[in-house]
DNA sequence: CCGCAGTAGTTCGTGTTACGAATTGTCCGA
DNA sequence: TCGGACAATTCGTAACACGAACTACTGCGG
């Protein structure tokens, strides 16, 4: 924190967090479900899941995720199929309903996160989206580096 | 999403804050404390805040606010001064072991988040930090106008 | 083919977080 | 002084998150 207009990374790391958790919450709020529903929603847009796949993916302990899957199964919009080629395995997928409510969240919720940063030449927003892009990538430990790569202690 | 390395706006917002919330749990785990509780101490590293004044800060319900400064106090982290100037009001502060605590948590938390960008050029980080800083800004919607715009639905 | 270790998910109990509505006590302006 | 505004708490409800214990199935070694 330097007082004046400029700011720190860190400070503008935390803030710009905070600010996207609030435009998640106020959209998912607008559609009737939680942002933690709203991202399953997301995740499952793709495509169905196993239910530790999306354990791996919103890093939710299993037991977190049941419950999850339940209150959003319970509203409607997500249902599990039991996996054919493993019986122990169940596929979690968009029920039509879920399939057409997170249409309209996703849409509605990355057009108020592009809002954000409104304020910004489209060249600036580009510049943005390429840095904090590679902080993101440079970040994002794919799985098959943290075997050999062990040096850093960056384990999250 | 754009397929290759480059990612939209969205998607580089999105991305960035779930490291950044990732991060501030772990490091709130590692104290003992919760994400929620760590977010308080934080602001109260600034001084002594009233309830009201801490829900406008953390964007929390006053209801929701009692129940989480209960807990912290609890912990032993924070104390409950009632503010002599006014009867009615409260004034949280950090207890000699809360102040101790976040100040650990603190610098953990900044240093971890200071990694994030690590794979940035310095010139990059100032950059990312300028934009950002810059989006921050442009959305922090001071308190005052909040009342009188109130066409969009933006309550919390 | 059997048995057994490992995996996929669920259940259970606990604690945290968050909210709105109703309430209590205080403040202050008409 | 009275009544509306304000600070905070209480209460009831629901979502969320976790770990430990459990069930049921898989797949491998023998």
């Amino acid at each position: 924190m330097q007082g004046d207009g400029r700011m720190g990374i860190v400070a503008a790391l935390v803030r710009s967090t905070f600010l996207v958790d609030a435009v998640y919450a106020a959209s998912a709020r607008k559609y009737g479900i939680t942002s933690q529903q709203g991202q399953l929603l997301c995740v499952l847009m793709a495509g169905p899941r196993g239910m530790t796949e999306l354990g791996a993916m919103l890093r939710l302990a299993k037991s977190s995720l049941t419950g999850l899957v339940d209150r959003t199964e319970r509203n409607g919009l997500v249902g599990r199929e039991s996996d054919p080629d493993d019986l122990r395995a169940v596929r979690v997928a968009l029920t039509p309903h879920g399939s057409e409510l997170v249409e309209e969240f996703y849409a509605e919720t990355c057009r108020r996160i592009e809002d954000l940063p409104a304020a910004l030449d489209p060249e600036d927003r580009d510049v943005l989206a390429d840095l904090l892009g590679r902080v993101v990538l440079a970040n994002e430990v794919p799985e098959v580096f943290l075997a050999s790569e062990e040096g850093t202690g960056k384990k999250v």
